[in-house]
DNA sequence: TGTACATCAGTGAACGCGCGTTCACTGATGTAC
DNA sequence: TGTACATCAGTGAACGCGCGTTCACTGATGTAC
C-alpha cells in the first residue's frame, strides 16, 4: 500500500535513527537488514526503496549518530562533560552514547566516506568548543586545539578500554575513575591552552 | 595424510599467529575460516581438528596478540614507547601493531572470555612497568598505576581516532602529533606519579 | 467537489552467495610385534 | 631391524543457514479532469 509523503519521510528518518543506535550497540556486521527494519516497525523488503545499499545506510547512520554526538561533545572542556562521558552509565549505554567511541574501531575498516564523516565529527567536537572562546585567537588557538584533541583522545581511549573489560571487572571502573580524575584535574590548564592557569575560562 | 607431531604443533601455531594478524587487520567478522587457513598454507576442512569453533580461535588469537602487545608495551613509560606507539608506521600497520588498540572495539562485543583476555593484557602492560620500578611501593603505587592507565588510555584513544580518519586526512597525523607531544611532556611527572595527588584506585 | 487512474512505499517470497561447520576419505606417521 | 596395522591431521565436497538483495504484487495516496 502506498503511504503518505509525511509517513515516508518519517519512516526513513526512523530507519536511520534505529540504525544509528543498533550499529553502535552491535557493530556494522552485527546488524542485519531484517533486524533493522523490524526495529523500525517495517519489513525488510522495503529497505531498498530508501537506500541503495547497507553500506550507504551505514554512512548515513554514522553521520546521524555523529551529529548527535558532536552536539553532546560541544561541552567538551567542562567538568560536566568529563563526568558524563566517563561515567558507567555512558559506558553501559553504547546504543545511545558517543558514536565516535562506539564505532571508531569499525570505521577504520569502512569506506573513505564513513571515515570522512568521523573526521568531520572530531573536527566538529573541537571546533564547537573553540569557536565559543573568542579569546582563543592567534597563538592561543593552536594550543587550545591541541588540548581539545588530547582530551578527546584520552576520553575515547578510556571508554574503549573500559568497554573491552568483562562486565564484572573492577578494572573497567578503575579506568573510568582514574581518567576522570586526571582530566578533571587538567581541565583549567587545558582550556587556557598552556600550563599557566590563565583566567578562569568562561562557560563553554 | 597424517602429519608428524612436530608438524601438527607448527601448523596450529601458524594458524593462531596468522589469525592474530588477520583479525587485527580486518576484524573478527572480516576474516573467514577459508581465508585464515589459506593464509596459513592449509585448507579450511582441517580447521576443526585444531579448534572447536571460530570463536575459540578468536579467544586464542586475542591472547596471542595481546601477549605480544603487552610485551611491547612493557616499555610503556619511556619516550621510545610513546614515539613508536604514536607513529604513522604503527597506525598504518594494524596487523602487526597493538592488539588492544586494533581490537578493543570488537572485544566489547565478544565473549566474556575474550574480554577477560583484554583486561589481563591491560593489567600486564601496567604491571610490567610497575614491577620494574622498585621504588614504587606503598603510596606511590596507586599514583603510578593511575598514571600508567591514563597513558595507555590516551595512547590507545589517539591511535583509534587517527585510524578512523580518511587515509589522506591531515587530522589523522595531527592527532598522533599532539598526543605524542602531550605524553612526552607529561612523561617524567607521570613516571614519578607525584604531579597529580591522585587517590590510589582500589586494586582489582 | 467527485471520480478515475497512475504512483510508489511497503510486503513477503525468492534468489544467490558465502559463511561456519560436518563428513567420508586419504595416506604418511607412529606403534606393536 | 623389518613388517603389519591403527591413528589422525589434512583434504575437498557437501550441508544448512542467514545474509544482502531482487522482484512481482498490493493498495492507499496523490493527481488529473
Amino acid at each position: 500500500m502506498k503511504v503518505s509523503k509525511a509517513q515516508v519521510q518519517e519512516n526513513r528518518a526512523r530507519i536511520v535513527e534505529v540504525a544509528a543506535a543498533l550499529f553502535r550497540e552491535r557493530g556494522y556486521d552485527g546488524v542485519g537488514i531484517a533486524d533493522l527494519m523490524g526495529a523500525a516497525g517495517l519489513t525488510h523488503g522495503g529497505f531498498y526503496k530508501h537506500f541503495r545499499s547497507k553500506a550507504d545506510l551505514m554512512a548515513e547512520a554514522a553521520a546521524f549518530g555523529i551529529a548527535h554526538t558532536a552536539a553532546q561533545n560541544s561541552a567538551l572542556p567542562s567538568a560536566d562533560f568529563v563526568q558524563r562521558y566517563l561515567s558507567r552509565a555512558h559506558r553501559d549505554a553504547r546504543d545511545s552514547g558517543c558514536t565516535i567511541a562506539a564505532l571508531s574501531g569499525d570505521a577504520a575498516r569502512q569506506s573513505e566516506q564513513v571515515k570522512a564523516t568521523f573526521a568531520a565529527g572530531i573536527e566538529a567536537s573541537v571546533a564547537a568548543v573553540l569557536s565559543s572562546h573568542v579569546e582563543l585567537a592567534g597563538e592561543g588557538y593552536g594550543a587550545a586545539r591541541a588540548a581539545m584533541l588530547n582530551t578527546l583522545a584520552h576520553a575515547v581511549g578510556a571508554l574503549v578500554l573500559s568497554r573491552a573489560c568483562p562486565d564484572d571487572a573492577a578494572l573497567a571502573d578503575e579506568i573510568l575513575q582514574v581518567c576522570r580524575q586526571h582530566l578533571l584535574a587538567a581541565l583549567p590548564a587545558q582550556v587556557g591552552g598552556s600550563e599557566d592557569p590563565l583566567s578562569g575560562a568562561g562557560k563553554a
